[in-house]
DNA sequence: CTCTCTCTATGCGTGTGCTGATCGTCGAAG
DNA sequence: CTTCGACGATCAGCACACGCATAGAGAGAG
């Protein structure tokens, strides 16, 4: 579990790093507004533990640019003040909780956690053509209901086809998403994967469902 | 927007319920544990106000019994004492929030807006994957019954593993997620920490759970 | 100090990727 | 219809990167 902690005061970002790792929760740190933001749109969170005061944007302003932004990462906001409003105002602008300071670590470690729990991010959906099925969570591949065992480049390969069926890909096209720009060896590699594909995907079932377009290039279709 | 109140000093639910009335939130309202229990399974609540010192039943052993009966409707605490281990205890129990008496009627109308909002989620308190489980409250991994210690490193990526399962994860996403996005050394290290999770999880029992997906990156299966 | 945990560094085995040559096939022009 | 050229398919075999195991150094806590 990851979470960002938004805190100025360096020293006690610190300190609450440190308690939350010794709970398994590793905490990256932002000591200002912008550099929070930044991290915020870049990571991979959990959550967010966002303080209110906070110098170049603050955390009001942080929690409306990310929920603007459709970005849903739980945000714990931590207040300072004694007043009531910090809060009520915090949660109406998107905030998940808050924490008033000081606090334990104890209690901040059980509330990140409930909070992580809710923010399950829903499943990626599988690619679907005719009866062949690639899931790209799983990197799954099956024909009517039997497993298909493919090597990493041959699930690249017919990923990038699949996504994009039934459009003819040219072999450029191929060798850029599957191998990146930065391929410097023999195209012909390209025919040779289409070959490993139709020995595992189409020869053991009688179909023929990917096919060449003679000086085009290659399909995938029902 | 309606809520159960379950308070036994009749004059401070009364006022409570009057001030969330204010706001649009209807109440309904108990005065002791046994009443409160019974109308939490009745109704259609969108949350329930909860306070600890209870006569009939307390507020923990309800909230207890509430989710061993999958009833997920989000509660709130009520705490009087000053302690804090009432509020770790509560949250670990399943109740979703607390709030400590005395508090004003704008922090409770915003906050069980805020939980209403997130509605009932169906909450394992423990995660799943096949024989496997693991605890993220006590950070307790247990196979069949038997207990396994793991250290916080390999809690981590367990737990990102099991929490993501059956999906493949590349060792990119397991290092940001174990390590975080600040890590500068030799990625090789999520292989050796796969190796100890494999020593402790799967070889002492025979199991193979702890994929490896060539080239892609790794999965747990039941 | 000792013990635990984390991480680095090494060597090894195997599956995978790729090359290059040869064989097959399609299509257009005579 | 036949022929020829260009494009695509297939195959064998080698090199190597990937993943695994293990040992041990370094850091930190008790």
């Amino acid at each position: 579990m990851r979470v960002l902690i938004v805190e100025d005061e360096v020293r006690l970002a610190a300190s609450v790093a440190r308690g939350l790792q010794a709970d398994g929760i590793y905490a990256d740190l932002a000591h200002d507004g912008r550099d929070g933001l930044w991290r915020a749109r870049e990571g991979n969170l959990d959550a967010i533990v966002l303080d209110i005061m906070l110098p170049g944007m603050n955390g009001y302003d942080m929690c409306r640019t990310l929920r603007a932004e459709e970005i849903w990462t739980p945000i714990l906001l931590l207040t300072a003040k004694g007043g009531e409003f910090d809060e009520v105002e915090g949660l109406e602008l998107g905030a998940d909780d808050y924490l008033r300071k000081p606090f334990s670590h104890a209690v901040l470690s059980a509330r990140l956690r409930a909070l992580a729990r809710r923010g399950k991010s829903p499943r990626p959906t599988s690619l679907e053509v005719g009866d062949l099925e690639l899931d790209p969570g799983t990197r799954h591949c099956s024909r009517r209901g039997k497993k298909i065992t493919l090597t990493p480049r041959e699930y690249s390969v017919l990923e990038v086809l699949m996504r994009r069926s039934p459009e003819v890909l040219t072999k450029d096209e191929i060798l850029l998403s599957a191998w990146g720009m930065d391929f410097e060896g023999d195209p012909n590699i390209v025919e040779v994967y289409i070959g490993y594909l139709r020995r595992k995907i189409d020869k053991p079932f009688a179909v023929n469902s990917v096919r060449t377009v003679r000086g085009a290039g290659y399909q995938v279709v029902a």
